[in-house]
Formats: C-alpha cells, sequence, structure tokens
DNA sequence: CGACACTTTGAAGACGATCAACGCCGGTGG
DNA sequence: CCACCGGCGTTGATCGTCTTCAAAGTGTCG
C-alpha cells in the first residue's frame, strides 16, 4: 500500500515564504508512521507537538463522560493537528485523542517550532487566515445543526467531501466506513442509513459505497445561500454547505 | 441612561504593548454609538471595519434562505466584530448582520488597521490565542448540540453567562430577552419556556427573569468534564460548558 | 385604557435516538 | 474446506424530544 508523499512545499502555513526558507523549517519535521488504530495522541495527554498529515487520514475523537463519542474531525493530507491547541496559550493537554483511519504519515514538529515560525508576520497572517476559515466553517456548521435537517446536512456533508477530497461529482466511493461519517456528524449510524435514501430526492444517488450527484445536485449550479443572490462566489460553492434547501418531500 | 467607557488599555488585543503604543494605536479608532435596534452592518455588505464594542451589546444574526433567522453571538464590553472576516483574505462580504440589543457605543477601526497591526509579532501572538480560544468554545459547542438535549445547553449556557458578565450566581437577572437566548441557543421560545423549568432538577431556579444556581450546580464545584478526572482547570471550569450531566429525571 | 411585543401554555405532529433483530462479509481456527 | 465469530450495515418498532400552530396571559408604553 504506496503512500503518496505530500508535496510540503504547498503548505498554506508557508506560503509566501521563499523556497530556502520553506526547506529549511520542513527539514525539523520528523516523519512518523501510524498504523490503522493506533493513536497519535490521547486525550488529555500534554500538548507536545504540531503535526502535518502527509497521507492518511486522522480522526480527532472525544469520549464523553456519559458515554457517547464524537468525532470532532477528520483531518487528511495537507491539514494540520494541533494548531489550536499550541496557540490558545491556555490549556496544556488535548482535548481530543487523535487516531489513525488508515495507515498514516504525519510531519511531527516540536510545539515550540510552531510558535516561534508564528513569529514571521507572513506565517502569522497565513495561520489567522486559515483558523479565520476554519472558524467560518464552524459558525456554519453550527447553523445548520439549528436549522437544517439531517438529510440536508448529509447532503452538504457529502458535496463538501467531494470538492475537499477532488472526487468526480459523478460517481465516488465513501473514502471513510459509514459509521465514521455518522460519528462526524453527529448522528447515529442507523439514522444515517436512513437518510441516505431520503438523498434520492435531492438528486444525490447512492449504491453501497458509491455516491453519484445528479445534475441538479451538483455543485458548480447550486447558489450558495451564504452569499444568497447577492453573487454567487466560487470559494464559497466549494467549501460552503448550505446547498440544499428544505423540500415537501 | 449612562454608558461606562470600557478600559481599552486592558484589550488582550493589545496586551503586551506598550502604554505609549496601545494609545497611539486606540487613539485611530473613531467612536460610534447605536441605538437599540440599529444595525451596525447587514449580512452581505462588503467588510470595511473592525470594532471593539465599548458598552451595550450586539448581536450577530442572519436570515437563512428558508426563513429561519440564527443568532450566531451575542458580542458584549471588550469583545470585538469583525476580525475573522477580515483575516480570512477571502470573502469581503459580511456573512452575518450585526444588531444593536441594547444602545451601545463601539470604536471603529478601518479594516486595514487590523492587518497592519496583526503584522506586530505581539499582536499577531494575541490575536491568534484568541482566535484559538474561540474555535475551543465553538468546537464545545458542535459537541454540545450532538450529545447534550436543551436542558443541560441552557444550564451550560446560564454558567458561562453568569461567569462572562461576573454575575452573583446566588441570583442575577438575564441580560438579554428571553427570545434572543434561545436564539441563540437555537431553539424555540416555546421550548426555551418549557425547558427553563425543568432546570430546577439541576439546581437552577428560576423565577421571572431571575436565575439563581443551587450549590449543587455552582460553578465552583463542578468538575470540568473536558479535563474529565484528569485535572481541574480553573480556566476550563469558568469558560466551559458540560458541566451537567443527564439525569434520570 | 388599549395596542403591541413578549412570554407562557396546550395539543398535535415530525424527527432522530434507542433497542432489537437480521443479513453481509472477512478472518480465525478446527 | 467449512463452521464460527465479530464488525459493520440495514431494517423495523417504539419512545422521547423539539417544533409547530393556536391561544391565552403578562408587561410596557403611548
Amino acid at each position: 500500500m504506496p503512500y503518496t508523499t505530500y508535496s510540503l512545499d504547498k503548505l498554506p502555513l508557508l506560503a509566501g515564504l521563499k523556497d530556502e526558507e520553506k526547506k529549511a523549517l520542513i527539514s525539523s519535521g520528523i516523519e512518523r508512521h501510524y498504523p490503522k488504530g493506533s493513536y497519535l495522541f490521547h486525550c488529555g495527554e500534554p500538548v507536545t507537538h504540531f503535526y502535518v498529515v502527509c497521507s492518511g487520514a486522522m480522526q480527532l475523537v472525544r469520549g464523553t463522560t456519559d458515554g457517547k463519542e464524537v468525532t470532532q474531525d477528520i483531518v487528511i493530507q495537507g491539514k494540520t493537528i494541533g494548531k489550536t491547541e499550541i496557540l490558545q496559550q491556555v490549556h496544556k493537554i488535548h482535548m481530543v485523542s487523535a487516531l489513525a483511519v488508515e495507515d498514516s504519515v504525519v510531519l511531527e514538529f516540536p510545539a515550540a517550532w510552531l510558535k516561534s515560525i508564528a513569529q514571521n508576520p507572513t506565517v502569522a497572517l497565513n495561520i489567522l487566515s486559515s483558523l479565520s476559515q476554519y472558524i467560518h466553517m464552524m459558525e456554519l456548521e453550527v447553523e445548520h445543526k439549528s436549522t437544517m435537517d439531517t438529510a440536508q446536512q448529509l447532503g452538504c456533508f457529502l458535496q463538501r467531501l467531494c470538492v475537499l477530497h477532488n472526487f468526480d461529482p459523478k460517481g465516488f466511493t465513501l473514502p471513510y466506513s459509514k459509521s465514521l461519517i455518522a460519528s462526524r456528524l453527529g448522528i447515529e449510524p442507523e439514522t444515517f442509513s436512513r437518510t441516505l435514501k431520503k438523498l434520492k430526492s435531492y438528486g444525490i444517488g447512492i449504491k453501497g459505497n458509491t455516491i453519484s450527484f445528479a445534475d441538479s445536485a451538483l455543485i458548480e449550479q447550486s447558489v450558495c445561500s451564504h452569499c444568497s443572490s447577492l453573487e454567487t462566489c466560487s470559494t464559497h460553492k466549494a467549501v460552503v454547505t448550505g446547498l440544499l434547501h428544505k423540500k415537501s418531500s
């Protein structure tokens, strides 16, 4: 099972730096391999490192005191882990566990490394920008949890998934187990299973683990509900959810 | 109705700078008064300014395309508006409207001002830290939406409210209308009303607009569920929700 | 006093969670 | 090679919770 080394010189984190600078900074990272099911760190452990996922996928998950489990995020190639924990300057322990969903390779940096490169104005702006975008995504997610039913949320998730992974909207295979996706969406596997069928009425077809968007559900044709009728911004179209509207079944 | 000028030299944003530097930076801000019900900006308008709320409270709200309204946040004295929108570097228009919940005073800065001071490493770290904390809060909120029932979420919200406003836990008056709080929590006013009564079993008493925490519900005595039994971090205790656990009524 | 916004209460309905059972598949061990 | 097992996914039935619609109560302000 070969893994493709993620081209680290494309890290948004280091955008705008010279190639030599990038190389110098990256060189201090240690490549580590985590087989499927192994933990990068556990909830409650001190925050010691910053990570860049080079291949595979890590699940950020926490078990709550009353027995439930919530998947906060699924981190894929090119994304980072630990930014907020390190920069927050308040908590020094992880609030979630990180677990390899599949065999994964990550680059590991000391926490101090991130703090030091954040002193560089260019890097600082890069991080600020990425945190701001993440906040925007979270705000949408909260909004959706309040205003959308499960079918709409799932549809949006699948659209984002398709864009994020560069899948073919006409037909692609789910990259994760259905249980994991359900956990990410905060719903039960049973509900997930049932909801998949409802998506046909939105123009999203399901066959086994294969998803296909009909033209009517294609991302390119959707109007971004958050730009409303003001304009259709392409970035938003790609990332934002909220593309599906309630149907009177 | 007098307003207390917020002591701007305590802004977390400018922490670590010299007093002269702070004064110089703040001096470029323009003080603006917004009467209750007036808008600071509307959803869809271009992002032109950064704001610091000096007194009063601003509601960040968006109407979704299918007619629902969601209150993203309620911004009070000392908090800022526009950080993420300006730093995101992608969208140039507001995703929410900002509306004065009560007569408010804000300090207004050009968007470019924020970008320029973010070049200062000290300021950049301050912003990074505050964004990281905000992200942490949002992550908890998402988790709670999936794992807690309305009563628990409301209880947590009231505890945070009490800490944030420095209210007396033994008895304080709600600073906002019940409809606004319901909107902030993403529930209907009817549900809010009904849920308030359920809180008595958690040791939270309600009489009209007055809330009182019984000893058993006092924040100081709660164990932070996110530090689990690992340790009880005081910061977390103050800010975090998740303090109430499911009761078998 | 009356208009109006806000809040509360009641009853019906929609939706997701839960519990239980079954089918499917890959792996293990005899 | 086959039987067994465990993980995963589906399906059905039931239950609790929140929304929705409707109506009545409460308060404030002109």
